[in-house]
DNA sequence: AAGCGTTTTCAATAGATTTTAACCGAAAAA
DNA sequence: TTTTTCGGTTAAAATCTATTGAAAACGCTT
Protein backbone atom coordinates (compact mmCIF):
# COMPACT_ATOMS: atom_id res chain seq x y z
CA UNK A 1 0.00 0.00 0.00
CA UNK A 2 1.33 3.40 -1.30
CA UNK A 3 0.12 6.41 -0.27
CA UNK A 4 -0.34 8.54 -3.64
CA UNK A 5 -0.80 12.03 -4.17
CA UNK A 6 -2.74 12.85 -7.40
CA UNK A 7 -2.41 16.69 -8.80
CA UNK A 8 -4.78 17.26 -11.79
CA UNK A 9 -7.17 20.14 -12.77
CA UNK A 10 -9.58 17.88 -14.69
CA UNK A 11 -11.77 15.83 -12.10
CA UNK A 12 -11.94 12.55 -14.71
CA UNK A 13 -8.15 12.27 -14.78
CA UNK A 14 -8.06 12.34 -10.86
CA UNK A 15 -11.52 9.85 -10.67
CA UNK A 16 -10.10 7.21 -13.02
CA UNK A 17 -6.28 7.04 -11.58
CA UNK A 18 -8.37 6.95 -7.96
CA UNK A 19 -10.55 4.53 -8.73
CA UNK A 20 -7.74 1.85 -10.38
CA UNK A 21 -5.64 3.08 -7.15
CA UNK A 22 -7.80 2.33 -4.83
CA UNK A 23 -8.68 -1.00 -6.02
CA UNK A 24 -4.83 -2.06 -6.04
CA UNK A 25 -4.97 -1.09 -1.90
CA UNK A 26 -3.54 2.62 -2.57
CA UNK A 27 -4.34 5.54 -0.66
CA UNK A 28 -5.32 8.05 -2.49
CA UNK A 29 -4.92 12.16 -2.03
CA UNK A 30 -6.22 14.44 -4.53
CA UNK A 31 -4.94 18.23 -5.47
CA UNK A 32 -6.46 20.56 -8.02
CA UNK A 33 -4.19 22.81 -9.01
CA UNK A 34 -0.19 23.08 -8.55
CA UNK A 35 -0.27 25.29 -5.52
CA UNK A 36 -1.81 22.78 -3.63
CA UNK A 37 0.05 19.81 -4.89
CA UNK A 38 3.30 21.88 -3.38
CA UNK A 39 1.56 22.13 -0.31
CA UNK A 40 0.89 18.86 0.19
CA UNK A 41 3.69 16.91 -1.68
CA UNK A 42 6.21 18.90 0.70
CA UNK A 43 5.47 17.12 3.54
CA UNK A 44 7.35 14.19 2.28
CA UNK A 45 4.50 11.71 3.83
CA UNK A 46 3.62 10.21 0.16
CA UNK A 47 5.30 7.74 -1.82
CA UNK A 48 4.49 9.01 -4.86
CA UNK A 49 3.51 12.40 -6.47
CA UNK A 50 1.29 12.20 -9.98
CA UNK A 51 1.80 15.51 -11.43
CA UNK A 52 -0.39 16.80 -14.52
CA UNK A 53 1.98 19.51 -16.73
CA UNK A 54 -0.93 21.49 -17.29
CA UNK A 55 -2.50 22.99 -14.06
CA UNK A 56 -3.69 26.53 -12.44
CA UNK A 57 -1.90 28.52 -10.41
CA UNK A 58 1.37 26.59 -11.28
CA UNK A 59 2.16 24.19 -13.79
CA UNK A 60 3.67 20.71 -13.02
CA UNK A 61 7.36 21.73 -13.76
CA UNK A 62 7.28 24.23 -11.54
CA UNK A 63 6.00 22.27 -8.50
CA UNK A 64 7.94 19.62 -9.10
CA UNK A 65 10.99 21.91 -9.03
CA UNK A 66 9.36 23.41 -6.19
CA UNK A 67 8.64 19.70 -4.46
CA UNK A 68 12.51 18.64 -4.85
CA UNK A 69 13.36 21.20 -2.46
CA UNK A 70 11.83 19.97 0.11
CA UNK A 71 11.62 16.40 -0.51
CA UNK A 72 12.94 13.45 -3.01
CA UNK A 73 9.74 11.58 -3.50
CA UNK A 74 9.18 10.30 -6.40
CA UNK A 75 7.24 12.35 -9.11
CA UNK A 76 5.61 11.37 -12.30
CA UNK A 77 4.53 13.47 -15.03
CA UNK A 78 1.08 13.38 -17.27
CA UNK A 79 0.93 15.55 -19.77
CA UNK A 80 -1.43 16.04 -22.76
CA UNK A 81 0.98 16.99 -25.11
CA UNK A 82 2.79 14.48 -26.54
CA UNK A 83 6.01 16.49 -27.29
CA UNK A 84 9.55 15.60 -27.19
CA UNK A 85 10.23 18.53 -25.27
CA UNK A 86 8.23 18.58 -22.63
CA UNK A 87 9.52 14.59 -22.07
CA UNK A 88 13.24 15.70 -21.72
CA UNK A 89 12.22 19.18 -19.78
CA UNK A 90 10.04 16.62 -17.11
CA UNK A 91 13.31 14.11 -16.74
CA UNK A 92 15.41 17.54 -16.21
CA UNK A 93 13.13 18.92 -13.31
CA UNK A 94 13.31 15.86 -11.37
CA UNK A 95 10.74 13.47 -12.65
CA UNK A 96 11.03 10.15 -12.08
CA UNK A 97 8.77 9.19 -14.77
CA UNK A 98 6.76 10.44 -17.81
CA UNK A 99 3.67 9.18 -19.41
CA UNK A 100 1.82 11.03 -22.60
CA UNK A 101 -2.05 11.27 -22.54
CA UNK A 102 -4.23 9.52 -23.43
CA UNK A 103 -3.11 7.07 -21.33
CA UNK A 104 -4.43 3.23 -19.94
CA UNK A 105 -4.68 4.02 -15.87
CA UNK A 106 -3.37 0.74 -16.19
CA UNK A 107 -0.39 2.09 -17.42
CA UNK A 108 0.30 4.67 -15.10
CA UNK A 109 -0.22 2.27 -11.95
CA UNK A 110 2.23 -0.12 -13.43
CA UNK A 111 4.87 2.63 -13.60
CA UNK A 112 3.82 3.65 -10.17
CA UNK A 113 4.62 0.21 -8.60
CA UNK A 114 7.74 0.60 -10.74
CA UNK A 115 8.60 3.50 -9.40
CA UNK A 116 8.03 2.88 -5.97
CA UNK A 117 9.31 -0.59 -5.63
CA UNK A 118 12.64 0.99 -6.81
CA UNK A 119 12.86 4.29 -4.85
CA UNK A 120 12.16 2.33 -1.90
CA UNK A 121 14.59 -0.17 -0.90
CA UNK A 122 15.42 0.52 2.68
CA UNK A 123 12.72 -0.17 4.35
CA UNK A 124 10.93 -2.83 2.20
CA UNK A 125 12.93 -5.22 -0.44
CA UNK A 126 16.37 -6.32 0.88
CA UNK A 127 19.34 -4.66 -0.66
CA UNK A 128 21.64 -8.20 -2.02
CA UNK A 129 24.43 -8.27 -4.22
CA UNK A 130 25.41 -11.18 -5.90
CA UNK A 131 28.22 -11.85 -7.55
CA UNK A 132 28.71 -15.58 -8.93
CA UNK A 133 27.98 -17.60 -5.72
CA UNK A 134 28.59 -15.04 -3.88
CA UNK A 135 25.69 -13.43 -1.89
CA UNK A 136 25.80 -10.23 0.36
CA UNK A 137 22.78 -8.98 1.79
CA UNK A 138 23.05 -5.90 3.26
CA UNK A 139 19.58 -5.80 4.46
CA UNK A 140 19.53 -9.31 7.08
CA UNK A 141 23.31 -8.59 7.44
CA UNK A 142 24.80 -12.00 6.22
CA UNK A 143 26.54 -13.87 3.65
CA UNK A 144 26.22 -16.46 1.64
CA UNK A 145 29.16 -18.69 -0.24
CA UNK A 146 27.60 -21.06 -2.60
CA UNK A 147 24.49 -21.03 -0.80
CA UNK A 148 25.89 -21.35 2.79
CA UNK A 149 25.95 -18.74 5.02
CA UNK A 150 29.47 -17.47 6.72
CA UNK A 151 29.66 -16.71 10.29
CA UNK A 152 31.55 -13.19 9.84
CA UNK A 153 32.97 -10.75 12.60
CA UNK A 154 31.26 -7.49 12.90
CA UNK A 155 34.81 -5.98 11.57
CA UNK A 156 34.67 -9.12 8.55
CA UNK A 157 30.48 -8.18 7.91
CA UNK A 158 31.45 -4.14 7.83
CA UNK A 159 34.69 -4.53 5.93
CA UNK A 160 33.01 -6.86 3.17
CA UNK A 161 30.20 -4.32 2.88
CA UNK A 162 31.89 -1.56 2.36
CA UNK A 163 34.07 -2.89 -0.07
CA UNK A 164 31.13 -3.99 -2.01
CA UNK A 165 29.36 -0.81 -1.34
CA UNK A 166 32.28 0.63 -3.27
CA UNK A 167 33.21 -1.99 -5.54
CA UNK A 168 35.56 -1.54 -8.59
CA UNK A 169 36.63 1.78 -6.55
CA UNK A 170 40.19 1.83 -5.47
CA UNK A 171 40.04 2.10 -1.56
CA UNK A 172 43.18 3.59 -0.22
CA UNK A 173 43.98 1.90 3.57
CA UNK A 174 43.60 5.65 4.74
CA UNK A 175 40.38 5.43 3.63
CA UNK A 176 39.40 2.36 4.64
CA UNK A 177 40.77 3.30 7.84
CA UNK A 178 38.67 6.30 7.89
CA UNK A 179 35.09 5.43 6.67
CA UNK A 180 35.47 2.22 7.83
CA UNK A 181 37.01 1.91 11.93
CA UNK A 182 36.37 5.72 11.99
CA UNK A 183 38.15 9.05 11.89
CA UNK A 184 39.16 8.79 15.15
CA UNK A 185 41.43 5.54 14.81
CA UNK A 186 45.39 5.71 14.88
CA UNK A 187 45.91 2.10 14.58
CA UNK A 188 48.56 0.10 12.48
CA UNK A 189 47.81 -0.34 8.47
CA UNK A 190 48.28 -4.00 9.52
CA UNK A 191 45.04 -4.27 11.19
CA UNK A 192 43.31 -3.91 7.85
CA UNK A 193 45.74 -6.15 5.85
CA UNK A 194 44.64 -9.02 8.77
CA UNK A 195 40.83 -8.43 8.42
CA UNK A 196 41.32 -8.79 4.37
CA UNK A 197 43.21 -11.65 5.14
CA UNK A 198 40.38 -13.66 7.04
CA UNK A 199 38.28 -12.02 5.11
CA UNK A 200 39.66 -14.03 1.84
CA UNK A 201 39.92 -16.77 4.11
CA UNK A 202 35.81 -16.78 4.54
CA UNK A 203 35.42 -16.19 0.86
CA UNK A 204 37.28 -18.89 -0.47
CA UNK A 205 37.11 -18.89 -3.97
CA UNK A 206 35.45 -15.78 -4.30
CA UNK A 207 38.87 -14.21 -2.36
CA UNK A 208 39.48 -13.24 -5.87
CA UNK A 209 37.26 -10.59 -6.01
CA UNK A 210 39.39 -8.39 -3.11
CA UNK A 211 42.03 -7.92 -5.04
CA UNK A 212 45.26 -5.94 -3.69
CA UNK A 213 46.64 -2.63 -5.46
CA UNK A 214 50.14 -2.39 -4.26
CA UNK A 215 51.07 0.44 -2.52
CA UNK A 216 47.99 1.64 -2.58
CA UNK A 217 45.03 -0.43 -0.87
CA UNK A 218 42.25 -2.95 -1.57
CA UNK A 219 39.59 -3.12 -4.36
CA UNK A 220 36.47 -5.53 -4.81
CA UNK A 221 36.43 -5.83 -8.39
CA UNK A 222 33.53 -7.82 -10.20
CA UNK B 1 29.83 8.75 -19.22
CA UNK B 2 27.77 5.27 -19.03
CA UNK B 3 28.56 1.36 -20.38
CA UNK B 4 25.48 0.48 -22.14
CA UNK B 5 24.69 -2.61 -23.84
CA UNK B 6 22.25 -2.58 -26.67
CA UNK B 7 20.31 -5.54 -28.03
CA UNK B 8 18.61 -6.08 -30.95
CA UNK B 9 18.32 -8.14 -33.91
CA UNK B 10 17.92 -4.81 -36.09
CA UNK B 11 21.24 -3.68 -37.00
CA UNK B 12 19.60 -0.15 -37.47
CA UNK B 13 18.39 0.16 -34.68
CA UNK B 14 21.52 -0.85 -32.95
CA UNK B 15 23.61 1.94 -35.36
CA UNK B 16 21.11 4.84 -34.69
CA UNK B 17 21.18 4.24 -30.80
CA UNK B 18 25.03 3.80 -30.70
CA UNK B 19 25.61 6.68 -32.71
CA UNK B 20 23.63 8.93 -30.39
CA UNK B 21 25.01 6.91 -27.12
CA UNK B 22 28.07 7.91 -28.45
CA UNK B 23 27.64 10.97 -29.25
CA UNK B 24 26.94 11.72 -25.36
CA UNK B 25 29.93 10.05 -24.59
CA UNK B 26 28.85 6.59 -23.70
CA UNK B 27 30.51 3.25 -24.17
CA UNK B 28 28.40 1.28 -26.10
CA UNK B 29 28.64 -3.17 -26.51
CA UNK B 30 26.14 -4.45 -29.23
CA UNK B 31 24.44 -7.91 -28.59
CA UNK B 32 22.30 -9.30 -31.87
CA UNK B 33 19.82 -12.02 -29.61
CA UNK B 34 18.77 -12.73 -26.30
CA UNK B 35 21.25 -15.27 -25.12
CA UNK B 36 24.05 -12.80 -26.27
CA UNK B 37 22.88 -10.08 -24.39
CA UNK B 38 22.10 -12.52 -20.88
CA UNK B 39 25.90 -13.58 -21.30
CA UNK B 40 27.21 -10.11 -21.59
CA UNK B 41 24.68 -8.34 -18.98
CA UNK B 42 24.86 -10.97 -16.88
CA UNK B 43 28.91 -9.50 -15.84
CA UNK B 44 27.19 -6.74 -14.07
CA UNK B 45 29.34 -4.41 -15.82
CA UNK B 46 27.00 -2.35 -17.75
CA UNK B 47 25.36 1.11 -16.75
CA UNK B 48 22.51 -0.02 -18.44
CA UNK B 49 21.08 -2.61 -20.80
CA UNK B 50 18.53 -1.86 -23.93
CA UNK B 51 16.58 -4.93 -24.36
CA UNK B 52 14.43 -5.72 -27.78
CA UNK B 53 11.57 -7.73 -26.81
CA UNK B 54 11.36 -9.60 -30.41
CA UNK B 55 15.19 -11.27 -30.65
CA UNK B 56 15.96 -14.88 -31.72
CA UNK B 57 17.18 -17.33 -29.56
CA UNK B 58 15.75 -15.55 -26.11
CA UNK B 59 13.10 -12.81 -26.02
CA UNK B 60 13.93 -9.92 -24.19
CA UNK B 61 11.37 -10.52 -21.31
CA UNK B 62 13.28 -13.97 -20.91
CA UNK B 63 16.75 -12.38 -21.36
CA UNK B 64 15.49 -9.71 -18.37
CA UNK B 65 14.64 -12.22 -16.07
CA UNK B 66 17.73 -14.14 -16.58
CA UNK B 67 19.82 -10.88 -16.24
CA UNK B 68 18.05 -9.90 -13.22
CA UNK B 69 19.13 -13.28 -11.35
CA UNK B 70 22.88 -12.16 -11.32
CA UNK B 71 22.82 -8.59 -11.44
CA UNK B 72 20.30 -5.31 -10.86
CA UNK B 73 21.54 -3.55 -13.56
CA UNK B 74 18.46 -1.11 -15.17
CA UNK B 75 16.75 -2.93 -18.49
CA UNK B 76 15.00 -0.61 -20.46
CA UNK B 77 12.56 -2.73 -22.61
CA UNK B 78 11.93 -1.64 -25.99
CA UNK B 79 8.56 -3.06 -28.55
CA UNK B 80 7.28 -2.98 -31.76
CA UNK B 81 3.87 -3.64 -30.36
CA UNK B 82 2.28 -1.24 -28.36
CA UNK B 83 0.28 -3.18 -26.79
CA UNK B 84 -0.59 -3.01 -23.11
CA UNK B 85 -0.08 -6.50 -21.84
CA UNK B 86 3.89 -6.20 -23.24
CA UNK B 87 4.18 -3.00 -21.03
CA UNK B 88 2.79 -4.50 -17.57
CA UNK B 89 4.97 -7.62 -18.41
CA UNK B 90 7.82 -5.34 -18.92
CA UNK B 91 8.04 -3.90 -15.99
CA UNK B 92 6.89 -7.63 -14.12
CA UNK B 93 10.05 -9.18 -15.10
CA UNK B 94 12.11 -6.46 -13.48
CA UNK B 95 12.18 -3.67 -16.65
CA UNK B 96 12.71 -0.28 -15.49
CA UNK B 97 11.04 1.32 -18.24
CA UNK B 98 9.76 0.69 -21.73
CA UNK B 99 9.75 2.51 -24.81
CA UNK B 100 7.03 1.48 -27.40
CA UNK B 101 8.52 1.68 -31.12
CA UNK B 102 8.94 3.33 -33.28
CA UNK B 103 10.46 5.72 -30.93
CA UNK B 104 12.95 8.64 -30.90
CA UNK B 105 16.76 8.08 -30.05
CA UNK B 106 16.18 11.04 -28.00
CA UNK B 107 13.73 9.90 -26.42
CA UNK B 108 15.55 6.71 -25.42
CA UNK B 109 18.72 8.47 -24.35
CA UNK B 110 16.70 10.93 -22.30
CA UNK B 111 15.30 8.15 -20.34
CA UNK B 112 18.43 6.08 -20.29
CA UNK B 113 19.74 9.22 -18.32
CA UNK B 114 17.11 9.07 -16.08
CA UNK B 115 17.16 5.56 -15.13
CA UNK B 116 21.17 5.43 -14.87
CA UNK B 117 20.97 8.82 -12.97
CA UNK B 118 18.37 7.10 -10.33
CA UNK B 119 20.05 4.02 -10.29
CA UNK B 120 23.64 5.10 -9.23
CA UNK B 121 23.21 7.79 -6.22
CA UNK B 122 26.11 7.88 -4.27
CA UNK B 123 29.75 6.98 -6.21
CA UNK B 124 29.48 4.78 -9.04
CA UNK B 125 29.83 6.95 -12.03
CA UNK B 126 34.15 6.44 -12.46
CA UNK B 127 36.40 9.12 -14.04
CA UNK B 128 37.68 7.68 -17.18
CA UNK B 129 39.98 8.93 -19.77
CA UNK B 130 40.07 7.94 -22.95
CA UNK B 131 42.22 7.77 -25.45
CA UNK B 132 41.86 5.72 -28.67
CA UNK B 133 42.02 2.29 -27.47
CA UNK B 134 43.96 3.55 -23.97
CA UNK B 135 41.81 3.70 -21.14
CA UNK B 136 42.58 4.96 -17.84
CA UNK B 137 40.16 4.60 -14.94
CA UNK B 138 41.51 6.75 -12.18
CA UNK B 139 38.79 5.36 -9.79
CA UNK B 140 39.14 1.66 -10.27
CA UNK B 141 42.65 2.78 -10.71
CA UNK B 142 43.38 0.42 -13.88
CA UNK B 143 44.45 1.06 -17.69
CA UNK B 144 43.21 -1.21 -20.40
CA UNK B 145 44.97 -1.10 -24.10
CA UNK B 146 42.24 -2.19 -26.17
CA UNK B 147 40.06 -3.61 -23.53
CA UNK B 148 42.79 -5.75 -21.85
CA UNK B 149 43.55 -5.21 -18.08
CA UNK B 150 47.19 -3.90 -17.58
CA UNK B 151 49.08 -4.73 -14.41
CA UNK B 152 51.15 -1.74 -13.75
CA UNK B 153 53.14 -1.24 -10.71
CA UNK B 154 52.59 1.59 -8.08
CA UNK B 155 54.73 4.19 -9.61
CA UNK B 156 53.75 3.22 -13.20
CA UNK B 157 50.11 3.81 -11.77
CA UNK B 158 51.08 7.17 -10.50
CA UNK B 159 53.49 8.15 -13.25
CA UNK B 160 50.72 7.62 -16.19
CA UNK B 161 47.99 9.14 -13.84
CA UNK B 162 50.13 12.78 -13.35
CA UNK B 163 50.92 12.51 -16.99
CA UNK B 164 47.37 12.01 -18.12
CA UNK B 165 45.91 14.78 -15.69
CA UNK B 166 48.32 17.17 -17.15
CA UNK B 167 47.84 15.75 -20.60
CA UNK B 168 49.15 18.30 -23.33
CA UNK B 169 51.18 20.07 -20.91
CA UNK B 170 55.32 20.44 -21.18
CA UNK B 171 56.64 18.52 -17.77
CA UNK B 172 60.21 19.24 -16.75
CA UNK B 173 61.67 15.93 -14.97
CA UNK B 174 62.23 18.56 -11.92
CA UNK B 175 58.76 18.55 -11.91
CA UNK B 176 58.15 15.32 -12.33
CA UNK B 177 59.94 14.24 -9.57
CA UNK B 178 58.77 16.60 -7.73
CA UNK B 179 54.81 15.84 -8.02
CA UNK B 180 55.35 12.02 -8.26
CA UNK B 181 57.76 11.21 -6.39
CA UNK B 182 57.65 13.57 -3.70
CA UNK B 183 59.87 17.03 -2.86
CA UNK B 184 61.95 14.76 -0.34
CA UNK B 185 63.42 12.87 -3.07
CA UNK B 186 67.11 13.81 -4.61
CA UNK B 187 67.69 10.26 -7.30
CA UNK B 188 69.00 9.89 -10.18
CA UNK B 189 67.27 11.78 -13.32
CA UNK B 190 67.14 8.47 -15.37
CA UNK B 191 65.30 7.51 -12.23
CA UNK B 192 62.61 8.80 -14.44
CA UNK B 193 63.84 7.58 -18.09
CA UNK B 194 63.43 4.11 -16.65
CA UNK B 195 59.95 4.27 -15.62
CA UNK B 196 58.62 6.40 -18.84
CA UNK B 197 60.22 3.38 -20.38
CA UNK B 198 58.57 0.94 -18.76
CA UNK B 199 55.49 2.63 -19.18
CA UNK B 200 55.57 2.78 -22.64
CA UNK B 201 56.42 -0.88 -23.25
CA UNK B 202 53.22 -1.70 -21.56
CA UNK B 203 51.18 0.62 -23.58
CA UNK B 204 52.14 -0.58 -26.52
CA UNK B 205 50.90 0.87 -29.81
CA UNK B 206 49.75 3.61 -27.34
CA UNK B 207 53.39 4.70 -26.16
CA UNK B 208 53.06 7.09 -28.88
CA UNK B 209 50.96 9.54 -26.23
CA UNK B 210 54.43 9.59 -24.16
CA UNK B 211 56.74 12.43 -26.01
CA UNK B 212 60.25 12.62 -25.05
CA UNK B 213 60.84 16.86 -24.91
CA UNK B 214 64.48 16.65 -25.14
CA UNK B 215 66.53 18.88 -22.48
CA UNK B 216 62.76 19.54 -20.64
CA UNK B 217 61.27 16.27 -19.83
CA UNK B 218 58.28 14.74 -21.11
CA UNK B 219 54.54 15.56 -22.10
CA UNK B 220 51.13 13.18 -22.89
CA UNK B 221 49.90 14.52 -25.94
CA UNK B 222 46.50 13.83 -27.66
C1' DA C 1 37.30 -12.63 37.90
C1' DA C 2 37.55 -16.00 34.42
C1' DG C 3 36.52 -17.33 29.85
C1' DC C 4 35.86 -16.56 25.19
C1' DG C 5 35.50 -14.52 20.83
C1' DT C 6 37.19 -10.52 18.55
C1' DT C 7 40.40 -7.04 17.35
C1' DT C 8 44.93 -5.25 17.10
C1' DT C 9 49.87 -5.38 17.12
C1' DC C 10 54.09 -7.20 15.72
C1' DA C 11 57.96 -9.51 13.42
C1' DA C 12 59.63 -12.64 9.85
C1' DT C 13 59.67 -13.48 5.14
C1' DA C 14 59.10 -13.89 0.34
C1' DG C 15 58.40 -11.47 -3.47
C1' DA C 16 57.79 -7.32 -6.07
C1' DT C 17 59.30 -2.73 -7.02
C1' DT C 18 62.40 1.02 -7.34
C1' DT C 19 66.76 2.88 -7.88
C1' DT C 20 71.34 3.00 -9.36
C1' DA C 21 75.17 2.83 -12.39
C1' DA C 22 77.23 1.80 -16.60
C1' DC C 23 76.89 1.67 -21.36
C1' DC C 24 75.06 2.79 -25.88
C1' DG C 25 73.29 5.43 -29.60
C1' DA C 26 71.25 9.49 -31.43
C1' DA C 27 70.82 14.30 -31.68
C1' DA C 28 72.67 18.89 -31.11
C1' DA C 29 76.60 21.90 -30.83
C1' DA C 30 81.08 23.22 -32.03
C1' DT D 1 83.48 15.99 -38.82
C1' DT D 2 84.21 15.76 -34.10
C1' DT D 3 82.70 16.57 -29.63
C1' DT D 4 79.39 16.92 -26.27
C1' DT D 5 75.09 16.29 -24.33
C1' DC D 6 71.13 13.83 -23.48
C1' DG D 7 67.85 10.08 -23.52
C1' DG D 8 67.23 4.91 -23.83
C1' DT D 9 68.40 0.42 -22.16
C1' DT D 10 69.87 -3.10 -19.14
C1' DA D 11 70.76 -5.80 -15.23
C1' DA D 12 72.05 -6.01 -10.60
C1' DA D 13 71.53 -3.98 -5.98
C1' DA D 14 68.82 -1.81 -2.70
C1' DT D 15 64.52 -0.97 -0.92
C1' DC D 16 59.92 -1.58 0.06
C1' DT D 17 55.41 -4.01 0.91
C1' DA D 18 51.76 -7.52 1.44
C1' DT D 19 51.18 -11.52 3.67
C1' DT D 20 51.09 -14.53 7.35
C1' DG D 21 51.14 -16.67 11.95
C1' DA D 22 51.36 -15.90 16.57
C1' DA D 23 50.67 -13.38 20.53
C1' DA D 24 48.86 -9.67 23.12
C1' DA D 25 45.08 -6.62 24.24
C1' DC D 26 40.40 -5.81 24.48
C1' DG D 27 35.62 -6.22 25.82
C1' DC D 28 31.65 -8.68 26.58
C1' DT D 29 29.20 -12.44 29.15
C1' DT D 30 28.78 -15.48 32.72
Amino acid sequence: MYKILIADDEQKIREVLREYAEFEGHEVTEATNGMQAVELGKSGEFDIIILDVMMPKLDGFSACKEIRKSTDTPVLMLSARGEEYDKLFGFETGADDYVVKPFSPKEVLARVNAIVKRNTPPSAASEIAVFEGLEVNFTARDVKVDGNKLNLTPKEYELLFYLVRNKNIALSRNKLLEDVWGYDFFGDDRTIDTHIKMLRNNLGEYRKFIVTLRGMGYKFEV
